[in-house]
DNA sequence: GATTATATTGGAACAAATTGGAATGTAGTT
DNA sequence: AACTACATTCCAATTTGTTCCAATATAATC
């Protein structure tokens, strides 16, 4: 069965917490405990992977630790990845709260209408305006590229 | 379970401590037993690292006496470490205190508000403006980057 | 060197926020 | 129409942040 798919409405309750449909649930049990992670994308949103996948994501090497003393940049990518990251886990109801600190830059506050969208390998929570004005930059961008697929095929090769 | 991550605000008390938010404190005493080391950064902020992380980061190898004696840049980077780091141990109540010297350049004087963010090998505290501007820095950053990628799809290819 | 004043530390208590769970309501299906 | 599954709301219990106070340590003065 095709995991983390789709597209679900959802609400954020007055704690700023939410319920994940039962699909999603099943996915996120089916490889492990429901330990989770949060990670706030720079696109306005927040996504959540299972912990694995974020752990494969961000693996780390020894020599990390003794570049940040010496690196500034090592720093601001460690700091990056940091700051917009939070564990959590899928509670027996089925819930999850947002970190206070991850809600206001993906409008995601108590009370807001959210959609819950499948990414493959994992979900992402949007701001149900901000997803509609994403589908739409997601369909315009394919479009340019299909213009540009056809004005290639006419053009004279040797 | 992820560790050192996250961002939340804290608020340093009159006498220029402050309490960790509790993951945190689990992070910390996961690796031993609390001790951890300050490190004032020249971006304007203190970094906490578990001791072990620190010894890893500053581990010296004989090249580095030897060299003490004849670089005069050699001395200057074993000062700067030196100056700028100093021991601490998390108390039974989860409490740490700024070193009265590591305050005025990091803007975090006894009241200030503040952001303790998670830097996935240990924590960094930020005045609270400050950590907003450092924050529009990488996120400004971030969306180049992404702009650079969206243009390079579009391009052609042969 | 004793005494006083000041600063620092440790702990407890209170208020506020968060969490977990249950109960209720709703929709969809048999 | 009854049943099931799910979403939503509500409430109690716990956790957490903050403030305050007492005890200890440090420094200064006589």
């Amino acid at each position: 069965m095709l995991a983390y798919c789709g597209q679900d409405r959802i609400l954020i309750d007055a704690n700023g917490r939410f319920k994940l449909p039962p699909h999603l649930i099943n996915d996120f049990l089916a490889e492990g405990t429901g330990d989770v992670v949060f990670y706030a994308l720079p696109e306005g949103a927040v996504a959540i992977y299972p912990e694995k996948v974020y752990a494969e994501m961000r693996r780390r090497d020894a020599d990390d630790i003794r570049l940040a003393g010496t690196s500034m940049l090592k720093r601001r990518s460690l700091r990056k990845f940091g700051a917009w990251s939070a564990s959590a886990s899928i509670t027996p109801q089925g819930r999850l709260t947002l970190p206070v600190e991850f809600r206001q830059n993906a409008r995601l506050e108590p009370g807001a209408e959210a959609i819950i969208v499948g990414v493959e390998i994992g979900v992402e929570i949007w701001n149900l305006q901000r997803w509609q004005e994403e589908l739409k930059l997601i369909n315009a961008h394919e479009m340019d590229r299909g213009d540009i697929e056809l004005a290639k095929d006419l053009e004279i090769r040797e």
